[in-house]
RNA sequence: GCCGCGUUCGUCUAAGGGCUAGGACACCACCCUUUCACGGUGGUGAUACGGGUUCGAAUCCCGUACGCGGUACCA
């Protein structure tokens, strides 16, 4: 029987969540749905000088936003808890010791200085930057160069000290990515990483490896910046004695940032003009604020959608997807090997496709939401789902409906009247003084009435309909934009549209 | 520097030996609309370069260039 597919996301809480970390969730969730697998959150906190508060929390609710939630995790919990790094840091030690006994690694007494002065000592002008390997290892404090006295001598004195692989001289590694296929590394030119921190805690090294065999992961998926030190992690999994049980492995591609080249980075949001962000991060201490893409107006399932096409695609022309369908087409070897520049119009496409697509009700409670909060009132729920219905297609954020739908509820206080000065005259005032008689006189209030009655008065008075809608149009709305104008009288009703008429005519 | 990974319109991408290199975003034009959008039609626009293999190459192989990533007691 096959094993029980398992994947995980395993983020440190240092800050905000990238878009290519909700990428990354992404693509481990739909694989984890399609195969019937679990879907696992670690938090690796290991760099305890890196702690940032908040930053877990804002993790866990940026996937709920996003509908991406784990199966286990810290706030779940699971069979293979903690979840937690820093509360499993006792459980690492053995293992490097182990890894000590076998001779593929050894205690390293340097002190940061003296791996400084090291760097310092070996740099070149062709090796710009020296690395902790078999060729300066014998050259350093450690128990491979110290005799075995020497060694027990500071271990037993508590001199501070890591635990370091020792890499082989002369190996190649191997290994398969679902992605990449094959790919192979010369052992000889990657350095004796450190397992084991002065402090205890593993390194993220250690800890993907031993947490990865423990939680019984099956795949494991994260970013390209990982592939120089994946020989670090095969070899660990052969020596810990675990080689079988190794995930396979899939290194994502990353996403670039729109102008030049390199990774997308909170900085080229700020400086572009969009978020980077899932959601609105506050740096604690400072305050200082980065935008998300939820507060921004984006749909999760725009966000989701958009970010699955950032390196994948089912093969034909179709772009737009719900979660389900992800789930259901989604495969691992149509993933892109290329980085992908993001590029913020399409998002915004992939957003306003979606408020399209949308069902009245899925967008009420958030438009709701939103004009209340720009202090526009919404007592009528039928009212509400006709305007949504009536404007969503000319809003690309969930914020464009402020300006789309304010004028159904609140006369506009502003009007275009650039617009239609220029041409206004005495008889286009007479009219709207007959318009407001006729306005007053309909007791069937429809729209396509309305429309029909306006136009025959336009005609008997001798004006062209195009002259006068316009006009009619800015004492409605206030601008030029929005829907039919006979629309937003039916909607307004009566009472209001005559107001809105005579208000205007008095100041013209 | 070294190692690794990449490279199709400006951007996201399709095409895994036979095509006028397809779609989408953006842009432009026209139509619809007597507003703004939506929608429709059309247009500009790409296989980094050089060698092979082959009847035939964007596709396979080898170089070159360029880009990115890594080279921490960070993840």
């Amino acid at each position: 029987m096959a094993k029980k597919v398992r994947v995980r996301f395993a983020p440190s809480p240092t800050g905000g969540l990238h878009l290519g970390g909700v990428r990354t969730v992404l693509y481990n969730y739909l694989f984890a749905r399609q195969q019937g697998g679990d879907f696992v959150l670690r938090i690796e906190d290991t760099d305890q000088s890196r702690y940032v508060p908040g930053a877990e929390e804002y993790i866990y609710e940026c996937l709920k936003w996003c509908g991406l939630q784990p199966d286990e995790s810290p706030q779940a919990g699971g069979p293979y808890a903690p979840y937690r790094q820093s509360e499993r840091k006792d459980l690492y030690r053995q293992y490097a010791e182990f890894l000590v006994q076998e001779g593929k690694a050894y205690y390293a007494f340097d002190r940061p200085d003296e791996l400084d002065s090291m760097r310092e000592r070996f740099k070149t002008a062709e090796n710009p930057s020296p690395q902790y390997d078999h060729k300066v290892r014998m050259q350093m404090r450690n128990s491979c160069s110290l005799t075995f006295e020497e060694t027990e001598r500071l271990l037993a004195d508590n001199v501070p000290h890591v635990i370091r692989i020792r890499m082989p001289e002369n190996e190649t590694v191997t290994f398969t990515d679902m992605i990449r296929g094959e790919v192979s590394f010369h052992t000889e030119l990657v350095d004796d990483k450190v397992l084991l921190k002065a402090d205890g805690m593993p390194t993220y090294h250690l800890a993907v490896v031993v947490d990865d065999y423990l939680m019984k992961i099956t795949h494991a998926f994260r970013g390209e910046e990982w592939l120089p030190s994946s020989p670090v992690h095969v070899l660990l999994w052969k020596y810990l004695g675990w080689e079988k049980d190794m995930p396979q492995w899939a290194h994502l591609p990353l996403i670039l940032k729109p102008d030049g080249n390199g990774k997308l980075s909170k900085r080229d949001g700020d400086r572009l003009g969009f978020p980077v962000f899932a959601m609105n991060w506050t740096v604690p201490g400072t305050n200082e604020l980065t935008k998300g893409f939820r507060e921004i107006g984006f749909l999760p399932e725009a966000f989701i959608n958009m970010l699955a096409m950032l390196g994948w695609n089912d093969g034909t022309d179709q772009e737009l997807f719900t979660l389900d369908e992800l789930v259901q087409k989604f495969s691992m070897d149509r993933v892109h090997k290329g980085g992908a520049k993001f590029d913020f119009e399409k998002a915004k496409w992939f957003n306003h496709e979606w408020i399209k697509k949308s069902e009245v009700g899925r967008l009420k409670p958030e438009v709701r939401k939103t004009l209340e909060q720009q202090g526009i009132s919404v007592n009528d729920d039928v009212k509400l789902e006709t305007v949504i219905a009536l404007v969503k297609e000319r809003c690309t954020f969930i914020a464009d409906f402020v300006e789309q739908a304010r004028f159904f509820f609140q006369t506009p206080q502003q009007w275009d009247l650039d617009a239609i000065k220029p041409k206004w005259n005495e008889a286009k005032q007479a009219f709207f003084g007959d318009v407001i008689n006729y306005l007053q006189q309909q007791t069937n209030w429809v729209a396509a009435d309305l429309e029909h009655g306006f136009k025959e008065l336009a005609a008997a008075k001798q004006i062209k309909p195009g002259e006068v809608l316009l006009p009619l149009r800015i004492m409605l709305v206030g601008g030029k934009f929005g829907p039919g104008v006979f629309d937003i009288a039916g909607i307004i009703g009566k009472e209001e549209t005559v107001k809105r008429v005579s208000n205007l005519l008095g100041q013209l």
